[in-house]
DNA sequence: ATCTAGATTATCCTATAGGATTTTAGAGAT
DNA sequence: ATCTCTAAAATCCTATAGGATAATCTAGAT
């Protein structure tokens, strides 16, 4: 009975729910993420929390973290809008920042990278692969979540809590994405710009030439793997570069 | 009930300046500064709301920004306490975020800084003076506000927004007087500590030896004025590692 | 002494009312 | 027709009470 009672009360211990505002902040970000609050667009608390089914209380608490994120900006008695997309002195200014501690991470995380670091680092690539494999298929969402976990893990790797922290603050890949898909969305208005976007695509992920960034990622894994800091430094700092070449057109396509 | 709220805030003429959460949110940052909050303490809504005579709601949703912040810890279903001082390793961590950015963003002000920036930074090195007179007296919370708006006005004038709001998320110069503030009470208990702390306090910020740390400012703002990219960058790496060997014993002699 | 079960406490969440402010609509004057 | 001013509506912000659920404490049984 003793043993049967102490397996039910583990059990019962399971995340079975976490606190509502933290799952109603998660929705707020991925409602942001896809487009479903387009970027300026108001956010009504009213109607948000109607919406998602909830009180007020929990969507005012994410709406405050939200805005601590950069990702929400609030107007004292006018209410929350989601911030517009980043202009190029911002993408600019992102990716200077971006430029100022990823490097130095990579190449922190070569010098002293342990068997759990290269497990972990070994795993994300392969699952690059069967992101690459989705994204022939147009779901390149797999491959911009990959992204965002290989930066975050190498910056963990680095041991350096704080800076690590803040890249993940940044939330540069929802940013990036936010911006790759207000491109994309205007396929539906204007279809002279259907070429346009397809080029953009077919740069930043698609197989041929698109492989890049995965390749880049591949060159920065090989050098903290071989535990050589200072290619990965430079393989780093190459590839958030180029990433930024990338991404240029996008923001300066914007409207 | 010396901290009692003056009644006299929402008097009908006044244009209501500012939100009332965002007033909280200041006031809870001020008790923590203050350690009118301890360090890991419980933060009880109900009760903080009661002794700032506010509702729940301000009260939520600024814990919620300092939990952001890294200001406040949510424990799900436990509630909210205030972070803990800043251990050894956290320390280091925080100050090789530093150098990674402040010593370029004194580089980039150096290269690009304005006429209006040179009278604000001007200005800025004026009223470290007169901090520095009050530290005479004991009164050094002048000057270790006057030391974080000198580094956020150089992260500033650097022109990278990115750059300069992600310094100013560390809150390094509230960790750091927290820091402090910890070693200086417990005089209170332990006698055998007041020569320690004296020593600490004359390293800091007191004249003699003391001014090191104005001193390091004035050699980063000369640089910056001369508009020497190269001599801005090596002062601001030089008084970052000045200052981390400064704090080191606080934290290490840190309950 | 250890474990279980109930009682207490604390926290999170909901619900709702009302004041304050901005936005919108419309009437009248130039 | 355009502009200005007033009235109405929408929205945000604050305040307060109370219920639901989890954590903690206490007492009693083995």
């Amino acid at each position: 009975m003793a043993t049967k009672k102490t397996a039910a009360r583990a059990t019962k211990r399971t995340p079975r729910r976490s606190v509502l505002s933290d799952e109603i902040y998660d929705m707020i970000k991925a409602m942001i993420f896809d487009h479903e609050i387009a970027p300026g667009a108001r956010v009504n608390i009213d109607s948000l929390s109607a919406q998602l089914e909830v009180s007020q209380t929990p969507v005012r608490e994410a709406l405050a973290r939200l805005e601590s994120d950069g990702l929400i900006a609030k107007e004292p008695l006018k209410g929350y809008k989601a911030t517009e997309l980043l202009s190029i002195k911002e993408l600019n200014d992102l990716f200077q920042f971006r430029l100022l501690i990823e490097p130095w991470a990579a190449e922190q995380a070569a010098k002293i990278i342990d068997n759990t670091g290269k497990t972990a680092l070994k795993a994300e690539m392969q699952s690059a692969k069967t992101a690459l494999k989705f994204a022939g298929d147009g779901q390149f969402q797999a491959l911009t979540e990959h992204d965002s976990r290989f930066h975050t893990l190498v910056a963990s790797i680095s041991g350096n809590n704080t800076v690590a922290e803040f890249y993940e603050r940044t939330h540069c890949h929802l940013h990036l994405f936010r911006l790759y898909m207000a491109n994309k969305l205007h396929l539906i208005d204007g279809e002279s710009r259907a070429e346009f976007v397809q080029d953009l695509f077919e740069q930043y992920y698609q197989s041929g030439s698109g492989q890049l960034a995965i390749k880049e990622h591949d060159a920065i894994a090989k050098a903290i793997l071989d535990q050589n800091p200072k290619a990965a430094k430079t393989a780093m700092h190459a590839h958030i570069e180029s990433s930024l070449k990338r991404f240029t057109p996008a923001a300066a396509a914007r409207i």
